[in-house]
RNA sequence: GAGGGUGUAGCGAAGUUGGUUAUCGCGACGGCCUGUCACGCCGUAGAUCGCGGGUUCGAGUCCCGUCACUCUCGCCA
């Protein structure tokens, strides 16, 4: 078809641009028809600017312009003319000028749109993602995808200017299973054998390491078959890096380097030289989280002591259980007033992570102590209302229980209450390191220790000696960065050593045979002069999604998966051929619906 | 695997203690309109109230089951 190419896009022209013959190529937005004369907003990547088909217009154009509706893609030729002053639309960056059109050419035609495309569509996510199409098309979609293409662009350049290579390593591996699920791949070529698609480039980046790269990233697409959420899709793409020579604060400070000059290349915004840096304790105990949101305080008080003076047999049972108390405090508010319901929802939330209640009390003038619990700190008012910095009007929660179960209960507590007194600047970015992880945690129902970050690890020096007496008190070298309480990069520092390495496996039930079959071309690696090496990989789609201000990485990627692994618009996974599954020596074991 | 929320026209929503023909906005279609910019005005069509069963003289509304979507717990080295 033979058709006028645009000179402009519908986003640049002004005032200045007065006079000029131009081509515009686009979409038709809107078409507010006079009768006698149509006013068209023509929408591409870049903006909109207003066509105007007037009383001049030739027939032939009139024609057309009868025909218009939503969506139809156009190519209009026209003037530019500086709109009169009393016309100038001020909410528009084109808003001064208006382009008259002489000739004007369907490209193509639209059917009536699911929904309309605007800046924010109000369709269900079911609808915008079986449509992804059109939903790409609103202007904060579309500003989405450029800020992560800005984002990407913006790595790229600060990595390549510190001498780091951008290295592709295999999207068909071995299944080194440990961890997430593995996405398996059949073999046609030999029956029974499956590639894994990688959970991360893990051992890849690490050989790079032993091949003597020195400084390596990829944008890498990650897999993992496990259930997904606001955060979490089955495939995800990290920022994958690793250095030689380089100890943790090393790895710390590019990462804060690195993000400086994204922040400010791709939103302008100044981010603290340094983040702030907690222990994974401290983080627990405080917050309650292992990714607190540090856009709030709120900190999680200890009150062993109150608590065991106080007159209230359920505190007291927990403490002498070898159990803790903790508190937060809920700033009074005037949006939420602190009724019965609005405590049970707040107790709901504590619940979720195995709190078995709620306790709570109500400051009053001088701090007097009212409701709930109160009856039971006669004496201790004044300490308890000094401890929590409590003033009138402000509440008072507590849990009770095991450590853990403790901090991640009231640490929900205190998300909730952020969220709901609206204690959060939404244009805040906070960010903080977690250190000091725990190597191993035991898993109960396997009955062994199991690595809590992955098996690769250094163990933090003082350690080294004792891993086997006590792997629940070894602190690792890991890092987690976090961002606005959102887990956004996870790295560490590796062991390069064999026999290091093997400890490792051993402690995690892996003897050395299993660990030389399931893991020996890395052993292997290491026995060749492996340089001390670590790194880090934050996670694009959740850095792309805080920075936009969004609450779901399915805002920021092109084509996502809903909640239940399906991709509406191509409705994948589907079934394949019969022949196909031949090919791969594959026979289908049907799910027992009775099982 | 478990819990919460949602499901009414192409889209978004309202629908009272169960009661006549299920309402509104956007969109679609037809008409009018020469300065709008979420244009305006008049009219028309469009609904298996997610699906199945039950209670009832009568169910969008109550009960049971089920499905889908969504958020969360588990899971995610």
């Amino acid at each position: 078809m033979e058709y006028k190419q645009r000179t402009v896009t519908c986003g640049q022209l002004r005032k200045s641009d007065d006079g000029k013959p131009v081509v515009l190529n686009g979409w038709v937005h809107r078409d507010r028809n006079h009768g006698g004369i149509h006013f068209i907003n023509l929408r591409d990547r870049y903006g909109i600017t207003q066509v105007v088909v007037g009383e001049n217009a030739p027939k032939d154009v009139v024609d057309v312009a009868d025909q218009l509706h939503m969506e139809y893609c156009i190519a209009v030729e026209g003037i530019v003319h500086a709109r009169p002053d009393s016309m100038v639309n001020p909410d528009m960056p084109t808003g001064e000028i208006e382009v008259e059109v002489v000739g004007m050419q369907i490209l193509s035609t639209c059917e009536p749109v699911p929904f309309l495309i605007d800046e924010d569509s109000d369709a269900k996510e079911e609808t915008r993602l079986r449509y992804r199409y059109l939903d790409l098309r609103s202007g904060n979609m579309q500003k989405r995808i450029k800020l992560r293409h800005d984002f990407v662009r913006a790595i790229r350049e600060f990595l390549s200017e510190r001498d780091f290579y951008e290295i592709e390593t295999p999207t068909l591996i071995r299944s080194t299973p440990e961890g997430a699920r593995d996405f398996l791949v059949p073999s046609r070529i030999y029956p029974g054998k499956f590639y894994a698609l990688p959970q991360s480039p893990q051992l890849l980046k690490q050989i790079l390491m032993v091949s003597g790269f020195d400084k390596y990233f990829q944008i890498a697409r990650c897999y993992r078959d496990e259930d997904a959420r606001g955060d979490r899709q089955l495939e995800f793409t990290q920022l994958d890096m690793e250095m030689s020579f380089v100890k943790r604060d090393d790895v710390l400070l590019v990462m804060e380097q690195l993000f400086g000059h994204v922040f400010k290349k791709t939103m302008d915004v100044q981010l603290p030289e340094h983040f702030t840096r907690l222990s994974w304790h401290d983080a627990m105990n405080t917050y309650g989280v292992d990714k607190p949101d540090l856009r709030y305080d709120l900190p999680l008080v200890d009150v062993d002591d109150l608590a065991r003076e106080s007159s209230f047999a359920t505190f007291k049972s927990v403490l002498e259980a070898g159990g803790c108390v903790k508190a937060v405090k809920a700033p009074a508010s005037t949006s939420v007033a602190f009724s019965r319901k609005y405590i049970s929802e707040l107790e709901d939330a504590a619940k979720i992570y195995g709190a078995k209640g709620l306790a709570w009390i109500k400051v009053g003038t001088d701090s007097a102590l009212e409701g709930g619990v109160s009856k039971f700190f006669g004496g201790l008012e004044a300490s308890l209302v000094e401890r929590m910095g409590a003033k009138e009007g402000d509440m008072i929660l507590f849990v009770a229980d095991q450590w853990k179960k403790t901090c991640n209960s009231l640490g929900a507590v205190r998300i909730k209450l952020a969220k709901d007194l609206a204690l959060i600047d939404p244009k805040a970015f906070a960010f903080c390191w977690i250190i000091d992880f725990p190597l191993f945690e035991f898993n109960e129902d396997r009955g062994h220790w199991e690595a809590a970050h992955h098996m690769f690890s250094m163990p933090q020096a003082q350690y080294l000696d004792t891993l086997e007496d006590d792997p629940g008190s070894v602190k690792g070298d890991l890092y987690d960065l976090v961002l606005n309480g959102y887990e956004v990069a996870s790295g560490s520092i590796r062991i390069h050593d064999v026999e290091l390495q093997k400890r490792i496996f051993r402690i995690c039930n892996i003897p050395d045979d299993e660990a030389e079959e399931r893991f020996g071309f890395l052993l292997n690696a290491f026995r060749y002069g492996p340089p001390p090496h670590g790194g880090i990989a934050p996670g694009i789609d959740r850095m792309v999604m805080i920075m936009a201000g969004q609450t779901s990485i399915k805002e920021v990627i092109a084509f996502p998966k809903n909640t239940a692994a399906i991709s509406p618009m191509d409705d994948s996974p589907s079934y394949v051929d019969q022949n196909q599954l031949d090919d791969l020596h594959l026979i289908i074991k049907q799910p027992d619906k009775n099982a």
